[in-house]
DNA sequence: AGCACGCCGACT
DNA sequence: GTCGGCGTGCTC
């Protein structure tokens, strides 16, 4: 225990839905409260000149005080067990600080969106109560008293019925005060209503083309459009009933491309709903399309709630609050849709749940799929995560009894699963193939054109960046010590961007002798050239970052395809996500184990969702479809069982690799970024960095990899330098990064910026 | 958001 | 002189 004189003091932010108190005030803690009082905990404080109680929440504790000690007031008293959407909100933010590392105050932000000024949740609006001439008197008589602020307003009102409050505020310079002594006089009203803007109806009337006729009929039908299969029934059955009894048990749901995932998203909702929960639909980004929103707005019409990043603030704010309000019951989102505060959440679905963008970019950058069950633990709430590739974390947990699997195998539309074949382009090199197509491949290319269907052309592109192969025999160069491979730089050096391992580049392959070693390059451009060389009648859409520049022609090149205007699609990965091509037959791969050289321990994970997604792709309709791998590593396991369309095949080989080398999810990860002006300051602070967590490290046998420069190692003139933490558990690197944190504070140079990353989706 | 303080014209 | 309304700034 601490000295009797040491004070303990608690930064906290006083509950008041206003700007200018939006930051922490400094409270002391009475020995009273000591061990009662934790980040996160809600408390009552005095505030302000007449000390009125409010709530407040403790964002931090700390014995340094910020403020002049005479001043600081003391907290009164802890709030227990305190429910409701801004308790689990701070309850999350606290987890969330804890688990990823950041400080409480951007926790709080992630979690509590836009307390803004103008995006008022109401509408207020100032009435005046007789008519214009009325005013117009009343504004006189003030005027001679000189009451020149009532006057002011009542000379507007003249001329207006009424006004909104923010003009009266901001431009007129009225202050509430001042409406209120004009209200017991009874010559205006201040009205407040709700006024809540939705968004999915905004878009569908621009869809619409015309503004007043609208897409969403008024009473969404509510029935389901067709029976469900035998399996979704039983795996819907599963999750409603374990929300029912509030068991907080968890799902996966691994159902093959087509199998009809959404429908038991919807059939669950639906029941989770009538029994007077709510439901948070997170799905990602890029799959939030038109179609996705307009399947549950059909469903559950005005009580579903839709956000995305595109909303305004105003929006995002109006869907916050009408989910408090329990005007809806279902939201659907990406990642940040997690925060809808529900007072009774019963299920969280997540949908795709392997996408990486369900890690946030920013700090904190928590991961959706756990703080999915972190939230879901304060409802008793289910989690299901629904995938036809599942993460590595998702079916480890699966292993380990977490997640109850529930399987989908069959396709909806009765089209058989296609027929997949590999090819290895290394013998076609020796067979004096120099094209980017294997004789399989244009083969089939030229008869799907003589029969009028239609093809893709898939280039993986992921993870180009200068690695370097062997064209004769498919051989990587790798770090020794990482098991990831080097990167080319300027002068020939190779370079291991994880451990700082350094090596010249070689002139022949270590493993065949051959000259043909060296970095990769491939683009779509490049593609379609070689389909018109090769079929100049066949009418070509492509589709990458460079030909979608909008939104729009991202959708018209789809829709184009899907009237059929053009016989083959040549993209990157943007075209293998969600859409259905019934009249798709073939599907070509190409340079499918481009993706593996990425420098990431996940590359062979992503390497099997793309192509497993891509191959999808391919007899989504009556036809047999046909898909084409090309590669020049047929052996590689990732390749093998995406062609043999076995996950748990790969999962095995996979979770085995993870394991030998501690990566997540065998283990946990800590990735340290410095950032600095300049090379010298982020290499220093990255090694002081090193040095002073020696100690912990060597106690705790954690593994430390680096400090090395980033992959990309400046960016903006801002240089990167990384370093890594692994362990089996969680806590001893949750101790080496608070110990970082207090160092940072200590020293308080403020040149250079440190981030923290708990289990990286990729190393930077 | 609420409250106090300082400012300024009006009125016993 | 003081009273009362008004605008501004602060709240640990």
């Amino acid at each position: 225990m601490s000295d009797a004189q040491e004070t303990l003091y608690a930064n906290i932010i006083v509950d008041i839905s206003h700007e200018s108190v939006d930051r922490t005030f400094q409270y002391s803690v009475p020995p009273a409260l000591f061990g009662r009082v934790h980040v996160g905990s809600a408390v009552l404080v005095p505030f302000g000149k007449g000390n009125r109680e409010h709530k407040g929440y403790v964002l931090k504790l700390t014995d340094v005080p910020e403020w002049a000690p005479e001043k600081i007031k003391a907290v009164r008293s802890v709030i227990e067990n305190e429910t409701g959407a801004e308790t689990d909100a701070i309850r999350l933010a606290a987890w969330m600080r804890g688990r990823y590392g950041s400080t409480m105050i951007t926790a709080l932000k992630t979690v509590l969106p836009v307390k803004r000024k103008v995006a008022d949740k109401v509408k207020r609006t100032v009435v005046r109560t007789g008519d214009g001439e009325e005013a117009a008197a009343a504004a006189e008589r003030y005027e001679k008293k000189h009451q020149c602020a009532k006057a002011r307003l009542l000379r507007q009102l003249a001329g207006y019925e009424s006004l909104p409050y923010e003009l009266v505020t901001a431009k007129l310079h009225i202050t509430l005060a001042t409406i209120r002594a004009l209200e017991k006089t009874g010559e205006v009203r201040l009205l407040s209503e709700r006024e809540y803007r939705d968004a999915v109806r905004g878009r569908a009337r621009h869809a619409a083309g015309e503004e007043g006729r609208c897409a969403v009929p008024e009473n969404a039908p509510r029935k389901r459009p067709y029976a469900l299969s035998e399996e979704q029934q039983y795996a819907a059955e599963c999750v409603v009933r374990a929300v029912r009894e509030e068991s907080g048990r968890h799902f996966l749901l691994h159902g093959i491309t087509g199998s009809g995932k959404t429908e038991v998203y919807l059939e669950i909702v639906e029941q989770v709903v009538k029994e007077g929960k709510q439901a948070v639909v997170l799905i990602p980004e890029i799959s939030l399309t038109y179609q996705t929103v307009m399947r549950f707005y059909g469903r559950f019409g005005q009580r579903v709630s839709v956000v995305h990043s595109r909303l305004s603030d105003g929006e995002r704010y109006d869907a916050y609050e009408r989910a408090k309000n329990g005007l809806a019951d279902v939201v659907i989102g990406p990642r940040s849709a997690l925060f809808t505060p529900f007072p009774r959440t019963g299920v969280i679905i997540i949908d795709e749940e392997h996408e990486p963008s369900y890690k946030s970019e920013n700090m904190p950058r928590y991961h959706a799929r756990e703080a999915a069950f972190e939230l879901a633990s304060y409802h008793r709430a289910s989690v299901v995560l629904g995938s036809a590739t599942p993460s590595l974390e998702a079916y480890r947990m699966v292993q380990e009894g977490k997640l109850t699997l529930l399987r989908l195998t069959k396709r909806l539309t009765g089209g058989t699963l296609p027929n997949v074949s590999v090819t290895d382009m290394r013998e076609e090199l020796k067979q004096g193939n120099r094209s980017m197509f294997s004789d399989r491949l244009a083969q089939l290319l030229k008869d799907r054109l003589e029969k009028g269907e239609q093809s893709m052309l898939f280039l993986n592109r992921r993870g180009i960046a200068g690695f370097v192969s062997c064209r004769a025999c498919g051989y990587v160069m790798r770090c020794p010590h990482c098991d990831v491979s080097l990167t080319q730089h300027r002068g020939g050096r190779l370079i291991c961007h994880y451990c700082g391992y350094e090596q010249a580049q070689v002139s022949c392959c270590p493993i065949c002798s051959s000259k043909y070693i060296l970095g990769f390059k491939a683009g779509t451009q490049q593609v379609e050239d070689a389909v018109k060389r090769l079929l100049p009648q066949a009418r070509l859409l492509r589709m990458d970052a460079d030909t979608t520049r909008g939104k729009e022609s991202y959708d018209e090149i789809l829709s184009s395809f899907m009237n059929e205007e053009a016989d083959i699609l040549i993209g990157t990965q943007m075209i293998v996500k969600g859409h259905d091509f019934p009249k798709v037959t073939l599907v070509g791969i190409l340079a499918a184990d481009l993706s593996l050289n990425a420098n990431d321990y996940r590359a062979g994970e992503r390497t099997f969702d793309l192509l497993t997604q891509a191959a999808g792709r391919a007899g989504r309709g009556a036809g047999a479809g046909e898909v084409v791998i090309q590669t020049y590593q047929p052996d590689h396991y990732s390749i093998r069982y995406a062609a043999a369309q076995d996950y748990e095949g790969f999962y095995r080989e996979e979770i085995a690799y993870r394991e030998f080398l501690r990566y997540p999810p065998a283990g946990h990860m800590l990735a340290v970024q410095v950032y600095a002006a300049d090379e010298e300051t982020a290499e220093r602070l990255a090694a002081e960095i090193k040095m002073r967590t020696e100690e912990s490290v060597k106690e705790n046998t954690v593994l430390v990899m680096g400090p090395a420069p980033a992959m990309v190692r400046k960016v903006k003139d801002i240089f990167r330098e990384v370093l890594y933490y692994k362990h089996e558990m969680l806590e001893p690197l949750h101790v080496l990064r608070e110990q970082i944190e207090q160092y940072l504070e200590e020293k308080d140079g403020r040149e250079e910026t440190v981030l923290f990353d708990m289990d990286p989706m990729n190393l930077m």
